[in-house]
DNA sequence: CGTGATATGTTATGTTATTACGCTTGAGTG
DNA sequence: CACTCAAGCGTAATAACATAACATATCACG
């Protein structure tokens, strides 16, 4: 059966190591982290990392958290996720979670319409503590 | 009558002019936009910037756009608003426009309720292109 | 007056992201 | 095969965003 981070197969060498260091973190890693786990791999530039990470992003195999400029794996192995996708970043643990809400996806299409605004792209991005982390903390 | 951006009298110099600068200008700024607005009026380094927008954000009277690394003051006269706001980025003109949804609300309160997750923050950004931006180019 | 909390000013530094330039690779075509 | 065109790669330099550390100032309040 196929491993539940199975990366597509027509990656570049610099996406792939890109994918492969991002799936292997428990959490979000920023660029110059995921730098710095590649030095032995040979990768030496931010930019490297960057126009990865660029290609990865582009093609919804990872995905872009503002709130830290940093980045993960997608979380849904067949990458086939459309639309909007919020992401529930836990301050404790640093644990994401990724989810799609087609009502909330609807009500900002509702708003767009009523104003006449395109949607592009949403970020939609929770703060705060996760279940494991205040059960921890009680 | 009331000015559309009086200020607050209990502001320090330096959050009164920082916010002086966000509510005189037509879209987001970054802190070093706004350093610069103010190099005539005597600050010369980020620092005294960004520990004014800290103030100014804690109190709700701007906002910090993560997806720009910008910020905007509220729109809300008053600045009675609570809890989430999401914000359409218009990538046309730059302008910004600041809502404020019940439904989303409280169906990412749902979400948050059944996975045990604690909500501290919620960031959500719209990109896209305003009416009018769209109108332009048709 | 003293003292603690908050704000300030300044320098230096840390972190995140991009520009500019040139070389390499590989698919597709004449 | 040779050509070329698009995509990717490597490197250096720099730009843009943000904070640390430290000293001084201001002001409410006991």
């Amino acid at each position: 059966m196929a491993h539940s981070h199975d990366v597509p197969s027509d990656l570049t060498r610099n996406q792939g190591l890109v994918l492969g260091a991002l799936n292997h973190s428990e959490g979000p890693l920023s660029a110059y982290d995921i730098l710095d786990k590649l030095r032995a791999d040979g990768l030496r530039a931010p930019l490297q990392v960057y126009r990865a990470l660029d290609k990865l992003v582009e093609r919804g195999l990872a995905h872009r958290l503002e709130s830290l400029n940093a980045f993960v794996a997608c979380a849904d192995e067949h990458c086939h996720r459309k639309g909007l996708i919020a992401f529930a970043i836990c301050e404790g643990c640093g644990k994401v979670d990724e989810f799609a809400d087609a009502v909330i996806e609807e009500r900002l299409g509702e708003w767009a319409g009523a104003k006449g605004f395109k949607v592009e792209r949403t970020t939609m991005e929770i703060r705060g503590k996760c279940g494991v982390c205040l059960a921890a903390a009680a």
